[in-house]
DNA sequence: TTCCCATATGGGAGCGCTCCCAAATCGCTC
DNA sequence: GAGCGATTTGGGAGCGCTCCCATATGGGAA
């Protein structure tokens, strides 16, 4: 019994029907739920569709109940974004995808808004999720004409009406604060992103540092922020600063991926022991904080939650539920041997 | 004009056809292109088609024609693979797809040979791409009664029959061996896997020991293979060891990747010179290869040709021209800091 | 003019499923 | 024992597209 022609040899829900004694739309509503079938007929046919290895026909259902039952991601594949955490997150994404009985297509940052739109108006995708969402992102305006749901990872500059997911930013500066308030620390700096990140692109460093000001304020500690190009050379030149500027400072706060590890080796360098002279908390990918010269203490973006939720959020809206138009995910800060009590001089 | 109902609001094919004065079966044709139209009738169609917005419905043609246009893909997103590699290969699968017209659906290993099943069976997918292939892979004898192409990257123990792409380890074994033979080097070493790694799991570790050992072989260098586990303390003994061994010794190739740069390390701390003493080519993806302790030459596993070809072996399939069985990519060896001629003692 | 072939388009069945609209069956009550 | 609600199932139109089977039109040869 070779099969000749591909594709067109696949059991279908008559044969299922026939097999089972019922009528085609008793196996629908079997494999639907959506009316109330006998346990004795559910069982019949439950045994027939194993006996003849049934699966519906994706292209049919899509047709005629109008839900692909596929979630779109977009993803950035151009390097600058770390990419474990991208690959983590799409983990997760099609994790709770399938746990949800939906599957994922993936469409890369190039794509654009053409890309969603014909993923979209193909009805190919039921929903979307669009990650690196920049503060002027020209996609965004055709999400908005789409007629499908869609869940950004990011905020834009304008988010009325749109469902963003993304880590608390603000919490996630204050959090680092507080650690290192914690442990006695009175004099701390953030050693930021390059100046121009702090005016344009997606706005989340403004909130790591209003997050760390305002905790700073709260707590009692001197809080200076430093912009800091992303070069060894530059991380150098701040330690250096910092140094001289802040002869009593005990700890730092960096978020700046790039030059993580140039800073702690910088300030090593010159002479201070970390933790015992100065402790360091990082917001980077913990892939960053373990492999640094030491492993750091840090604040992670949590992919996985990320995804998961981010999916949940879409799942909501395609039943027609509501949903919160801001999701803030809580930061965890991870203790690693870069943070100490602060020793009195 | 607000609508009301989600997705039942779609410009059809009807549509088209009444605004451009045709049939619905005409704007279909000029869509596929399988039959000729005159060139009035094909640019009122393309207008009417631009001016309403249309996208042909993903599931309604592949219930009529029997094609999806949708790859399916299946990464390891586990951890031990390196990632980078995963996401670069991915990336050019799916940019490659679109440029066939295709998309790209995202599973993951956990799927396993249910996940094939299920998506081929439901006709989601036309073609399959699995990743990551195992010498005894559970999912190979589901490849081989699904009756759907697919493409596996990598090598099974049985490939007969199956389509298979990988780089060629063996050449790339011998390519480290030619370019330090040519560098005027008489004995090299191979620091290679953990023992276990040649016995099961993929098969990749024999191929580039033979390579090694075959290319030694020709070019009259006498080269000895080390397993070595993937932990810095068996590096550092690796490395005595090979020393002790051979005092003679002037270059190393090593092909494990967690080892790499604890490798170099202590060469180094043993008062070698890299590569004024000793010349290291690493078996290694770009990534780590830069990243070492100093940027060394290596051979990496070409993830954007692997991806793109991987997609057009399927096309081919597809379409119903004949493909070799195995497609060996040659490797690439990208000359860096690491080697250099050979000093005579 | 007539016939034929080449070129260009239309009509519509059917892909496999869902879900609306019955219809059938079975106690119960009155 | 006729009527009625509750429970369970069947029938089949229609989702939007493709592609087989015509049909229409035009020009050239006989």
């Amino acid at each position: 019994m070779p099969v000749t022609e591909r594709g067109r040899a696949l059991v279908k829900i008559s044969d299922v029907a026939r097999h089972a004694g019922v009528s085609p739309s008793t196996v629908s509503y079997v494999l639907s739920g959506k009316r109330t079938i006998s346990e004795d007929t559910r069982r019949r046919v439950q045994e027939s569709i194993d006996a003849l290895g049934y699966t519906p026909h994706a292209g049919a259902r899509a047709l005629a109940s109008n839900r692909s039952n596929v979630l779109a991601l977009m993803l950035p594949l151009r390097p600058g974004i770390h990419v474990p955490v991208v690959m983590q997150f799409a983990a997760s994404v099609v994790t709770t995808a399938r746990a949800h009985e939906h599957d994922v297509l993936l469409l890369t940052q190039e794509e654009g808004a053409d890309g969603l739109r014909r993923v979209a108006g193909s009805a190919l995708a039921d929903a979307l999720i669009v990650m690196d969402v920049q503060l002027h992102d020209d996609r965004i305006p055709q999400l908005r004409t789409l007629d499908r749901p869609s869940v950004l990872i990011g905020f834009p500059a304008e988010p009325d009406g749109l469902t963003c997911v993304d880590l608390d930013f603000r919490a996630a500066g204050a959090l680092c604060v507080e650690h290192l308030a914690a442990l006695g620390h009175r004099c701390v700096d953030l050693v930021g992103s390059p100046p121009e990140v702090y005016e344009r692109e997606t706005g989340f460093a403004q909130r790591v540092a209003e997050g760390f000001r305002e905790a700073g304020a709260a707590h009692g500690v001197t809080s200076v922020i430093h912009p800091c190009e992303a070069t060894p050379e530059a991380a150098r030149r701040t330690a250096e600063r910092l140094l001289a500027l802040h002869p009593e400072l005990t700890a730092i706060v960096v978020h700046n991926e790039p030059i993580v590890a140039p800073l702690v080796a910088a300030f090593r360098d010159l002479g201070l022991r970390v933790p015992e002279d100065l402790s360091v908390v990082a917001l980077c990918p913990d892939e960053i904080a373990e492999r640094a010269p030491m492993p750091l203490t840090s604040v992670a973006i949590p992919a996985e939650e990320l995804g998961s939720r981010a999916v949940q959020l879409l799942m909501a809206k395609l039943d027609g539920r509501p949903v919160p138009d801001a999701t803030l995910l809580p930061p965890r800060l991870t203790v690693r041997s870069s943070s100490a009590v602060r020793r009195p001089a």
